[in-house]
DNA sequence: GATGAATGAGGGTTCATTCAT
DNA sequence: TATGAATGAACCCTCATTCAT
């Protein structure tokens, strides 16, 4: 039957949908499986029908992140001068975060508990940063980039990209920013690649002569 | 008299220093007030006996740790040059971070969930963040600090020094911390001092001729 | 369907039987739902399950007395004449009273408190008083009852009929009638019927010539 | 120290008039010492040094109510007329009932519970109305009084007076009398005392030639 | 699959009472 | 006496999960 399979996915993916929402705004101790059913428009029994547990939803939420973001961020040795594959790294990630926001807070907030849950992911997350920062040790080297500790580079960037996810609230009150309207995203990518571009010794977007 | 009154005032602290432990950990809905009591030492029945409720207990938190921040952090428009100020705002907002991160965490599930008990506090907060644009649009036409938009130059420094705080779980992962050591603190201050000054056209710490 | 919905109506009357047993016998402060539910013989998470708290569940049970009672008592201005309708307002009222002492017990309770819970309620019961005045003003302009007040004939009419079930366990003490047997309606009935009839000028059913 | 005693004994009365004010709100069950405490002005530590426990206060109170009944109600079989007495006795129990109200909750409570607390007082006030039965069937014998039955007329007339202090939010609603203002006694007294001086053959007050 | 019902555990809070000071 | 503190039980209610239909 692909109809059932099709519409099993469906509901697998509501679901996970609704989780990131929920589990985002209030972890996974402070989350009930009925407000993520009631969330995905289901019952808590249908719910408990297509999980195991609320621990393994989290679970499988948690890794579809990792691994999400595993595939879509990564600071590419492609044919890409530096400049170009760090402003388009912070693009990305940036525009995912203002975009997604949950993910992100889902995530930090796993982190600020003290990452119980992810023993079984950071394998590849530390993969995937070592990977990228020895990308940019060989642009240094290359003397295509200043000195920079390249992992320390990273988790700042990270820092940054993440923030405006996490403290939408904060960064919307002090921009003045109403609650339905989108944050400024352009503004904030061109001062955050600015601020890393500077710190490498590569020209910024901004004003040039 | 004095010394009952000792007493209680130390048995507050201790209920709000475990308040502060345990809500950083798995927010307002996540935390059970025995789990609060019994990381301050004390039955539940007891630690109702001190508070009001969970609610109140977490708005007191919350409003400890704005009036903190606001005492201690601010770019203080004073004889410093713009460079001392701002190295001094990113250690000391730094070293706060890595040596309270519950202080932060705590706050930063709040905002991620919308900061919903945050509705008294924002002015302060946002007065703080105003009076610091004010001083740093003063150093810019004064010539003394390269163009920048001061709320978000303002806001990157947030990101970057309470990141540490929240995400300690993945830098010490990254940086290959074990779990009982400190992050180190110097790499990180020098590093993110760094990236700060040059972005307002200050010279960093760094290797100097 | 039918059964399922059956059981569950079932169940709502068992629960609303139970509450109107136990709030009457310590009113709503004083009744746990502990006991409800073991009176209804469910368990405490059963019950509520089935109401969605104990306030609701005692302005239900209020709600459904008030209604009952408009259903049934009232004085007809129907073809009776005033003798026969006003000896069936009191047999009526009194066996009723005897028969569900509990409903009685219950609004007297709440009555006493100072009815913090019959805000919505009044209206009807004041509705229908008056009508009731109405009546019985009719009547005494049309010669056929002894001038009377029309609203204190009636509340005393209330008070006695009311009070053999709200006083029951004294009516019982005072008329030597042993625990589990019933108190003598016929007897109760005709002392009351006599006394108001007498009241406003008509033959009682006592002992005439 | 007969100051001291006297202080202690004012206190006895302050706590027992706040009991009969909480308990006749809320019963025994529904009544909790904290609220006794605040309502008589003092702690709640303060109000178990002077009592030994909430059921034995109430226990106290109880007996307090029934022994000034005795002492204040009974139908005289003194010099006065069988009309004069009749009328005596409501109209003292009717301002009794308006002007301490709370006396008459707190007994009809206890009683419409089944009375568990009253186990050693019946006998005093059964004894009270057999004796005014006795006076009523002298009456009757010596021709003074229609045939009634002596208990029924009493409990009856028990049962009017009562009302008006139970049953006082329903009254006050139906006669339309405002929050602060008190029932019009003189009104009620003068319908009552028709109602059962007619009952038993004696004119009323009313109009007479 | 989906739904209503059930349940044992736990959540926040209050309780009557006692104790130390 | 009076007060702040302490406690174990209870209170109302929600929880994650299971089961029958």
């Amino acid at each position: 039957m692909t109809t059932a399979q099709k519409k099993r996915r469906e509901m697998h993916i509501a679901i996970r949908d609704a989780a990131i929402r929920e589990f985002a705004r209030n972890g996974l101790a402070g989350t009930s499986t009925q407000v993520i059913a009631q969330s995905a428009g289901i019952s808590k029994a249908q719910l408990h029908y297509y999980i195991s547990s609320k621990e393994e939803l989290y679970q499988q939420v948690l890794g579809h992140i990792v691994r999400q973001w595993r595939e879509i961020f990564f600071l590419s040795p492609t044919r890409d001068d530096p400049a170009t594959a760090i402003a388009t790294y912070i693009e990305r990630k940036l525009r995912h975060a203002l975009e997604y926001p949950d993910i992100s807070r889902l995530f930090a907030n796993e982190i600020a508990r003290g990452a119980p849950e992810m023993a079984g992911h950071w394998e590849e997350l530390k993969a995937s940063v070592d990977e990228a920062s020895e990308v940019i040790r060989g642009w240094i080297e290359a003397g295509m980039l200043a000195p920079v500790d390249p992992l320390l580079f990273q988790i700042n960037m990270w820092a940054v990209t993440q923030h405006y996810a996490e403290y939408e609230a904060q960064a919307r009150v002090l921009m003045d920013v109403p609650d339905g309207a989108p944050l400024d995203a352009d503004r904030i990518i061109a001062e955050a690649t600015e601020l890393f571009l500077l710190r490498c010794g590569l020209q910024g977007r901004g004003p040039r002569p």
